[in-house]
DNA sequence: GCCACCGGTGGC
DNA sequence: GCCACCGGTGGC
């Protein structure tokens, strides 16, 4: 809401979300967008490749506007932002210097539903198709694997990001009455971050802090 | 039967 | 307290 000034640089870039009915795997990310490090406005990256570039070496490769120029002909810091925080995105924080996903493989984010125990979880698709969950799953199919060549665990990340929102993510020991019957409830903290949560499924996140962050489109059943 | 999603917990 | 890991299961 209140629009703090940062040099974060964020990323986030547009997936489509077209309704596309394969039964491919898909994201639960919206878009993907940076922050201008020179004046803070979001630009979306588009695609997940170049996201996922960008937010490896966000470090030492800070973002500008016109590193957009790539995608984006003349764009500068004067053109409007591509994206503001007006309610009607969720977003999340990316953490930093994820490496980037090994060739013919998918990383995939999956934003959980409000109230639960976690946020996101991450898990990665191999280029035959199967899901890896863990550190562990990847270090066994990479010894199931030989033939894939140069490949070591160390390129792999299941960090999540972050939610912006606060108590998108159910505390360990809040009531679990909570979440069912809330009418005579007093929350314990944070009162408004439950008004927010009334406009159910537009709430929002937003990154910050030279992170890359990732939007989640409106939840559409 | 499969798998996407969620909860729980052990280890740090 | 956080989060990596994995089991369970509901919905398809």
């Amino acid at each position: 809401m209140e629009g703090k000034p940062n040099r974060s640089d964020a990323i986030g870039n547009k997936t489509s979300l077209s309704k596309k009915t394969s039964k491919r795997v898909w994201d639960s990310i919206a878009a993907y967008t940076v922050q201008c490090e020179k004046c803070s406005k979001w630009r979306f990256i588009p695609t997940k490749e170049k996201y996922e570039e960008i937010r490896e070496r966000l470090a030492e490769q800070p973002f500008f506007c016109e590193t957009a120029r790539e995608w984006h002909l003349d764009l500068s810091c004067d053109d409007e932002p591509d994206v503001v925080r007006d309610g009607s995105w969720r977003w999340a924080i990316d953490k930093p210097s994820i490496p980037q996903c090994p060739p013919g493989w998918q990383r995939i984010l999956r934003i959980r539903a409000k109230g639960g125990t976690k946020f996101a979880d991450v898990y990665y698709v191999t280029p035959s198709s199967k899901r890896l969950r863990s550190m562990m799953e990847v270090q066994s199919y990479l010894n199931e694997h030989p033939e894939l060549p140069g490949l070591t665990a160390s390129q792999f990340s299941f960090q999540i990001p972050s939610p912006l929102e606060e108590n998108y993510v159910r505390k360990r020991h809040a009531r679990s009455v909570t979440l069912h019957d809330m009418s005579d409830t007093v929350m314990p903290v944070n009162p408004t971050s439950w008004v927010v949560s009334d406009q159910k499924r537009d709430s929002h996140l937003v990154g910050e802090e030279g992170s890359t962050s990732y939007v989640e489109a409106p939840a559409q059943s």
